[in-house]
DNA sequence: CAATAGTTTAGAACAGTTCTAAACAAATAA
DNA sequence: TTATTTGTTTAGAACTGTTCTAAACTATTG
């Protein structure tokens, strides 16, 4: 099995932590590890905390949101507004819309490119589109 | 001048108040003055406190909190969910979407049935679509 | 290794919002 | 009208998600 020089390999955690100019520390790498380890996720700062601690990851809350707050900077989560009391950070930041079921607070991802918006007039003058954002609210049918 | 009798009128503000299962309390008159006095109109609850208190009318921020909810619950408000800190509630509850100004905490109304929104998939099982939402994040050009 | 710069943390502070319970006002009954 | 009931207002306390502080700690660099 030659081992192959110079090979171009998915960089991995740490690597695209110091990508970001953010040092692969114990709590980011275990918190990166959670974030995109599964798949897409949705996750509120106290439901990455209680995840992280059920998972033996010795971390603060304080930790948590500073952590979850520089991988939104650094464009490896996004943050979805849909509820007034609680951040929602997404692990998906393609664009893609959501919907939301109100009354478990749950996120679905609508995926890609699915949804289009049309007649969107131009923006006020001195300003331009940063993300069009749709939330399709759900209700119990 | 002959004086109609039976004539059908558009129903004043205590009529609407009552309509909603509202008494006419002075507060709620008053607080309903500035909000539909006007045109459409967004506001956060400090703002119409501040707003009230600037007119004279003696009323507290709870009340202002729960009159909001009231005439949310009553359907002569919309709240709007755009800021993770502050609760906007408009004025306009006719369909409609919302450019938002992420550095002024400003929302533009964009009237009538101009964004059109296509290709949602079906919602899950036992859901259905309560309100599709559309918010246009601005950044200055 | 030492020196430096960046990170973590517990707990305090903060801000928007909701709650409490006593004073008050509108609606209704007598 | 007055008496009674029911709903409303209020100041301030409480609550809750989030941010800040500053001291202890750790990754990186020299
Ligand atoms: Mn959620
Ligand atoms: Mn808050
Ligand atoms: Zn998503
Ligand atoms: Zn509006």
């Amino acid at each position: 099995m030659p081992k192959r020089i110079r090979d171009k390999q998915a960089p991995d955690a740490s690597d695209r932590l110091r990508a970001a100019g953010l040092r692969p520390t114990r709590q980011r790498l275990e918190l990166a590890g959670l974030l995109f380890g599964m798949g897409d996720r949705h996750l509120t700062a106290e439901g990455l905390h209680a995840e992280a601690r059920a998972a033996g990851c010795k971390v603060s809350l304080a930790t948590v949101y500073n952590t979850l707050h520089q991988f939104t900077g650094a464009g490896l989560l996004r943050q979805v507004m849909v509820d007034a009391s609680r951040s929602h950070f997404d692990t998906n930041t393609g664009s893609h819309q959501h919907f939301y079921c109100e009354d478990e607070g749950r996120l679905i991802d609508i995926p890609g490119e699915a949804v289009a918006v049309s007649g969107v007039p131009k923006p006020p003058q001195g300003m331009a589109v940063d993300r069009v954002d749709v939330v399709i609210r759900l209700r119990r049918a």
